[in-house]
DNA sequence: GTGGTCTAGACCACA
DNA sequence: GTGGTCTAGACCACA
């Protein structure tokens, strides 16, 4: 399991970055949709409660409300009235079926993109980018 | 210089997603942005009027507007009589000290924490950036 | 097309009971895909705006955001950039094969579950139901 | 009396959904307060106990003990020593004059409206209702 | 303690 | 004008 530090300095599995862009619920929708399919986040797994993965990450409960639902919704998580959510047998399932490399997809089209209109040959990206996850 | 095909099978300097959870206009900034940088748009090139942008990529002509004006007030771009745009000479000059590899830092970022939560090694993620790239 | 008229008075296509112990969303919800499964509301037909919706039954524009999403989400609307959502074609298509009659069977569970342990007879109870149709 | 199978299989006197959308407490209250007034709970039955019907219907004993405290205060129940609940006397007084068609008259509301939501006619609906109560 | 619903309201992206 | 995101915070249902 990777652990992460952000930028409150504690401990997280998670990295939100509040300037990519990006939503935040998106980033966080997408991060916990990754870790249940790598199995990182095994099915049965309690995820943090709303509250705590807001104060942790100083955003408000209700974004992280909108993506726990909309991930149940989706049938990677399960919901346990009065207690926490966990990670779906069913999300693990799916995790199982689809292919992690997939899953980069957009990443590695954004970095291509990003390369290329920066003039870079693939070695010098490939370079920046083991220097990156050296890390 | 790159050409890319867009969405409407025309080709064009830049390749909008309107899915990505990226502001349309945060988009055609930085790729704008990244081929001043490169040179690939030297000092001087005409940009495509608002208006032509705007159809050939389906979006709003203010939202091209916008972008154009920012770029302006940034000193990448350079507005002449009537509303020509054009690559300032400074954004070449900016362009020339900046370390391009700084530039695809986000972009590494993204990948790097979706291949870790997606439990790949380094190798797998070179791998398929490698058939993303000779695409 | 059955207009009815609100609790503020106002014609409108929806009646929320803020009373009933049924979220507001969820009426708003189950009133929305019924119309359009009913083709009441055709495909192409533009909702009433967030806003405007929210105003005229003193409800938050939030509350009707989530319901627009996730009817989204479920294929029944689609959404316009920066335009008014519309009935979505595909939510029409679905509407055309589902059965009707299974889009009324947890209000029929409610009141026969009702009538019997009030201790009325079928005959009672379609009395009842046959006036109130009138109304 | 009628008896229903619950969920788990059991003979039970309620029928609780929790699905539907409605509060589990306030299902349970409506249900209770319904078989008194019909008189199909007479005054001085006793209830089942919290505990009991907390495990028959595999929901929390709080929630249970809620809506017998609620009902106590309504007069519906009377509390004795111990913790044994009966229906009040004065439940059944009270069921004496209500007009059961009233009790009825939300969920005549809610089937009415689903009913014109999905353009049936009321021969539609009273077929279906007919088909529903023989079950 | 857990999550769910709803509000009031700010500010942004896009047409 | 349209919808999208996010916040701060109240109050409820359930374990």
């Amino acid at each position: 399991m990777h652990y992460f530090t952000n930028a409150h300095g504690r401990p997280t599995l998670f990295i939100l970055n509040p300037h990519s862009g990006i939503p935040l619920y998106r980033q966080l929708q997408e991060q916990i949709r990754r870790l249940a399919a790598s199995g990182q986040l095994e099915p049965g797994t309690p995820l943090p409660s709303i509250r705590e993965l807001a104060v942790r990450h100083a955003i408000n409960p209700m974004t992280v409300s909108k993506v726990y639902s909309q991930l149940e919704s989706e049938g990677v998580l399960e919901r346990h009235r009065g207690k926490q959510m966990t990670i779906a047998a069913k999300g693990a399932r799916a995790a199982a079926r689809a292919d992690p490399a997939e899953q980069l997809q957009p990443h590695l089209d954004g970095l291509v993109l990003a390369g290329r209109q920066l003039d870079l040959s693939l070695g010098e990206v490939v370079r920046t980018l083991k220097e990156r996850w050296e890390k």
